[in-house]
DNA sequence: CTAGGGTTAG
């Protein structure tokens, strides 16, 4: 029955001139209260309040209690416009009402602020105390916006009103410094807080994984379940931390654990699956990743986009391509965004499609009218760039709406020390970003960046001297360029490489495997296109580029040192962008040894979150 | 007398 024909038979009621007996306001307000129960949209809220207004004493607190109720049910479909008109209609506020509206603000995507500012004025007006319905609201709003020292007074005030015993604002605490990065901090409330439950651990594991602290994360799991059973919520932080360590050893058990131990409730499904999918791509399986894809009721774009950069990331083009055309074709109510984008040009760059790359560059701008950010930008340039188109990724940079960064003039720079471009056209460039903070920042810590490329320009021009003054320069600012690093996971046991390391006790052997290989890709033809110099040349002076490039210290340890069964996987990480010759030499390899590699791209692209940098860092 | 906590790719 509709609510307007509910309220039929009570309009003509008008409340009597003078007040109502105790108990016929309480019935009459209860009816109300009843019917406000039943309302399912904002037209018959609309009503039920226009009723209230019509029929009740305003100033009776069981009205007051009412507008709380029209002021929670106008935001929980959404419409906070009304709920602050509601709000403002009322002079004197409960805490339910302040809670309510500060809920509604923290919910909305751009009232974030609003929410904090709510719970000021809250204070300011000191008509209500803040409760610990309060704090958990304000605390998810400053987290969303990074305010740490809006989160600090928050807490401040929690100490001082005495909630800091309560599990809730705890859990807020916990996530809001969790998501600012205070890991420390995160830790003390987690560490101090009298009960925990479910969520505390949830929101503390996930604090963990965030600042990549993945040891730690699976740690506390382990921790965990002495006292909870994990949900879908632990289950996606695990599944990430087993994503940033890269093993697919932990990855697989937490993919069993997810199917033998946990509820999943529907709702989340998608989400999991996603994390799943991501996890596999990551840890180098896109065979499992492809199945957990195919065994999909539903696909969501998150979905889509996770298997598109997967393929992307282990240079596989025309897989990428193709999955982004079935999304196109038979993806229901999913449209590509930017980040599927970025995905496609991700995948033209890593095989070097320039072609390609430029088309679908446009068709984001023309056929779905997404802004190029920064990141698309930074890989069509890169792709452009590196194809020796230097004078069109020049132009591009220059007609970039916003300020290019620093991995894009390394970009730029790296492509001209390659293409044999002037050595002025290069020094121009590097003018950009030489001895600038985003430079040195760039890569975690490690600094070499710019200088590094200048000086291989001016080495490939065999400017000797200038070589000289560059390294001068960098040992003098204390910069040093930091080996690449890359590892394999072997039966579950990870082997951590560095560039020209000679520190494995086995380097010997590793470096005659080397040279097996090297013969073994000559002579069926094979040569890197990065340089002429053979894969085993890895000496550190810096003036030759590393074998890293091909991740062959790896290769001999799984091939040469560690006798495997044939079509024994084998794994291979790596910080390295991915070369675009990366993928047919893998093929080759693999034919020529007859086992399957799977290679991972730990690249994040570009300057993401952990503040990585993908390229070019290394000589 | 109302209610509440934790996710999304680069």
């Amino acid at each position: 029955m509709s609510i307007s024909l509910l309220l039929h038979p009570l309009s003509p009621h008008i409340p009597p001139a003078s007040s109502p007996s105790a108990s016929a306001a309480g019935n009459h307000h209860r009816r109300i209260l009843s019917l406000a129960e039943t309302c399912s949209d904002m037209s018959q809220l609309k009503q039920l309040h226009a009723f209230t207004l019509r029929t009740t004493y305003p100033d009776e607190p069981a009205t007051l209690f009412l507008y709380g109720k029209i002021l929670q049910l106008s935001s929980s479909f959404s419409n906070v416009n009304y709920a602050f008109r509601v709000f403002d209609s009322i002079e004197n506020h409960s805490s339910f009402m302040w809670n309510t509206l500060i809920r509604a603000c923290a919910h909305d995507v751009s009232r974030k602020e609003e929410a904090f500012l709510l719970y000021r004025k809250m204070l300011e007006r000191g008509e209500s105390a803040p409760d610990k319905h309060t704090f958990p609201f304000v605390l998810k709003a400053c987290a969303y916006i990074f305010g740490l020292s809006e989160g600090k007074q928050v807490h401040c005030q929690v100490v001082k009103h005495g909630f800091s015993g309560d599990v809730y604002v705890n859990n807020g605490l916990i996530h809001f410094y969790g998501s600012c990065g205070c890991l420390d901090l995160a830790r003390k409330v987690f560490d101090e807080m009298p009960e925990r439950s479910l969520v505390s651990w949830n929101s503390m594991i996930d604090a963990l994984v965030r600042v990549g602290e993945y040891d730690s994360a699976l740690q506390l799991f382990r921790k965990m379940q002495r006292s909870f059973e994990p949900d879908g919520y632990t289950m996606q932080s695990v599944l990430s931390a087993c994503a940033g360590l890269g093993s697919l050893s932990l990855g697989t058990w937490s993919h069993a654990f997810l199917l033998r131990n946990c509820d999943v409730d529907v709702a989340m499904d998608v989400l999991i699956m996603n994390s799943l999918i991501d996890m596999y791509c990551k840890c180098g399986s896109l065979r499992m990743a492809g199945q957990v894809f195919q065994g999909m009721q539903k696909r969501d774009l998150a979905s889509w986009n996770a298997m598109i950069l997967g393929f992307a990331t282990h240079g596989r083009a025309e897989e990428a391509l193709d999955c982004f055309d079935r999304m196109v074709k038979e993806g229901k109510n999913v449209k590509p965004n930017s980040v599927t984008f970025v995905a496609l040009l991700i995948a033209c760059n890593h095989r070097g499609l320039v072609n390609k790359g430029r088309q679908y560059f446009d068709t984001m701008v023309r056929d779905y009218g997404i802004e190029p950010a920064l990141e698309h930008y930074g890989c069509i340039i890169d792709l452009v760039a590196r194809a020796g188109y230097i004078t069109e990724a020049i132009d591009m940079v220059m007609s970039m709406p916003m300020k290019p960064d620093a991995v894009i003039w390394r970009s730029l720079l790296d492509a001209c020390s390659k293409k044999g471009a002037s050595v002025e056209l290069s020094e121009e460039i590097a003018r950009n970003i030489i001895g600038t903070k985003e430079d040195s920042q760039s890569s975690n810590g490690n600094c070499s960046g710019a200088y590094v490329l200048l000086s291989r320009v001016y080495a490939s021009a065999s400017r000797w001297n200038d070589v000289g003054i560059v390294r001068k320069l960098m040992s003098d600012h204390g910069i040093r360029k930091e080996p690449g690093c890359s590892s394999i996971e072997i039966n579950g046991i990870s082997h951590e490489f560095f560039a020209g390391d000679t520190s494995h006790p086995q380097t010997k052997q590793i470096y005659q495997q080397l040279k097996v290989i090297d013969d073994r890709l000559r002579s069926i033809g094979y040569l890197p296109d990065r340089s002429q110099a053979p894969l085993v040349d890895a000496t550190n002076d810096g003036s030759k580029e590393y074998s890293l490039r091909l991740h062959s210290e790896r290769l001999a340890i799984a091939f040469g040192l560690i006798s495997l069964p044939p079509q024994t996987p084998i794994r291979i990480f790596k910080n390295l962008r991915v070369c675009s010759d990366c993928h047919e030499v893998t093929k080759l390899i693999s034919k020529v040894f007859n086992t399957e590699i799977i290679v991972r791209d730990r690249v994040r692209f570009h300057h993401f979150k952990d503040g990585s940098c993908s390229c070019l860092d290394y000589w």
